[in-house]
DNA sequence: ATGAAAGCGCTAACAC
DNA sequence: GTGTTAGCGCTTTCAT
């Protein structure tokens, strides 16, 4: 018996056991195997077989030092339960899909300190470019992102200054807008949920977007409701159930996202609520999930495939050195959907 | 005017720098970084001083290379837009962020050739281990983990041959478990609705689970129906919609997942149709959402948390060297779920 | 078309 | 407690 079973090698192959193997040089050996340079077709079959016999896989620690060339697209998000991020991540690997270059992702929780860390982590990587949620950051964070020297692209908000290149939606349009399509309609008592703020930068320009346009047209918020954690679809219901028992005559409720939004909805339909004739409702985001309810909420359409589609565009014309400008800017436009609940019946 | 603004620097920075900049080693320097050995407080400081000053970030490529270790771990999953796998890295993540290890997350789309990729991709950074849904894998696949050398553990699903660890439940037993429940209620005229089998070989597992315990008692489903792709909820409404109309005495609902399951139970209650008094439903997963719908859909819970703990602690385990054994076969129980679409009313 | 030498930035192992 | 030396496994560069 022998205490080193080919199926678990103690010792991970290197370029010099395939060349060995195959009787060629370890440099034509690299050569073959990044499909670089030229080599006789005799060499290069010997190569490939010699490599696929033995079960290489190619070390890219040793690869990126040499070259530092790290094929690397550091990707840092809040979260992934959020069916908005892997939305997102649909965007980014699309377009990456047709590179050389990989995603990885790192999971913030939503914490600054959290971020700082993850960043610093992957920065150690080496990586070919950074996209990043949000515009908000640590100082130390953003010394980081500016120190690299690599691509930096911010996505979701344009709301603010961006350390280079930016994607993303205005949120604080996106709640003007919604705010003018709710006075349109006629509704004039309108309730706000949503997300603990601190929490959310992106919610929060949204909340002020949206009592800036009220404000214009001499309305206000009358009532509002905050959560934090569980089940946003719960939480939706049980936000509801308390706003409207403080104040039944609200017309309209805005939620901060579309969970929220769903539960509130079901709940209003399950108690034999008109909506939206006795009260009208609308969320955020665009979820397909909206799809499935019985009413379609009204929505505002977050761009989300389209702004990962964009950022990695960015990354990847500047990986590839076709493009040296920095500092791009891409504000998408937040698109409305009516739906059911929006639009008042004519009475 | 300066070609090299502080902002960017051209030539990242190394070990060398912070040297230089502090008058310490680089090996110092670096056994500073690293919170190796021993450093008195004075040179400690300097050099810490040193790195923040110049905003050093260190290179993980070098560093792994010079010490063969890399603290990542490779985590291969079909998806993300699922609700299921980002509650498995929820557990892995609690399990890692004790440890110095980091998941790094490669996805497959359900394709065994794109598997292959990411693996392949994945191994050639080293990682300290690797976990992967599902057993089944390309023959090429399996080589690659088991010529690997590092832990590898396969979760989710139990049911099959594995290459070294696996964490999950066993598919068939919880088909079986929930065909047993559903008999008992007395429901006879069953119909089952999922994904299309061959990309989903948990789903095909329970199916068959299904099947055969209700055989055992002379029952068979009766009617079938089958979707890929689109809002799972809207596919869920329509199937739903579909079987029932071919066949309007089923008397049983079994749904391959929550999310059509919810599609299905949302159709029902909007179509006035008696749940579970007229027909009984349940679905597979346990996921939070099922909590916000107007009925709570009978399920069994996949464990998925727990999965993801489980495999991380394994590798976590490994890694540092504390257990050498492999091959370990952790089977987690899933647990039924009644809801309030199981139990037929006592007529 | 192929090979030889040097070195990427760091750490292990060993001095002192 | 701190410094020195020799690689880690590749790729770059320059020969041939």
């Amino acid at each position: 018996m022998t205490d080193e079973p080919a199926s678990a090698p103690r010792r991970p192959l290197t370029l010099r056991d395939v060349s060995d193997e195959s009787g060629v040089s370890e440099m034509t050996v690299s050569r073959v195997l990044r499909n670089r340079g030229d080599v006789s077709e005799a060499t290069r079959n010997k190569v490939l077989e010699a490599a696929k016999r033995l079960g290489y896989v190619p070390n890219k620690i040793a690869g990126a030092l040499a070259s530092s060339r790290v094929n690397l697209v550091a990707v840092i998000i809040p979260s992934m339960s959020n069916m908005v991020f892997p939305e997102v991540m649909t965007g980014i690997t699309q377009v990456l899909d047709r590179t050389d270059l990989q995603p990885v992702v790192g999971i913030t929780n939503y914490q600054p300190d959290r971020e700082e860390d993850v960043l610093y982590e992957m920065l150690s990587w080496r990586p070919s470019g950074v996209i990043i949620a949000g515009l908000e950051h640590s100082d130390a964070s953003r010394a980081m992102l500016r120190a690299s020297g690599i691509p930096v692209v911010e996505i979701m908000d344009v709301d603010g200054e961006a350390v280079d290149a930016v994607v993303g939606i205005s949120h604080r349009r996106a709640g003007r807008e919604m705010a003018k399509a709710i006075v349109k309609q006629g509704f004039e008592r309108i309730g706000f949920l949503g997300t603990k703020m601190p929490m959310d930068h992106r919610a929060r320009k949204r909340f002020e977007g949206f009592t800036e346009a009220l404000a214009k047209t001499g309305l206000e918020v009358v009532e509002q409701e905050f959560y934090s954690g569980g089940s946003a679809l719960v939480k939706g219901r049980e936000m509801t159930e308390a706003i409207l028992t403080r104040d039944p005559d609200l017309d309209f409720l805005y939620y901060s996202n579309d969970m929220i939004g769903a539960g509130g909805l079901l709940w209003c339909l399950e108690k034999g609520i008109d909506v939206p004739g006795r009260i009208g409702m609308a969320g955020f985001n665009g979820v397909e999930f909206l799809k499935g309810l019985p009413k379609r909420l009204a929505t505002m359409d977050a761009e989300r495939i389209e702004i990962g589609r964009a950022a990695a565009q960015i990354v990847a014309d500047r990986a590839s050195g076709a493009v040296t400008e920095t500092g791009q800017r891409i504000e998408l436009e937040p698109r409305l959907q009516v739906g059911d609940t929006l639009r008042r019946y004519k009475p």
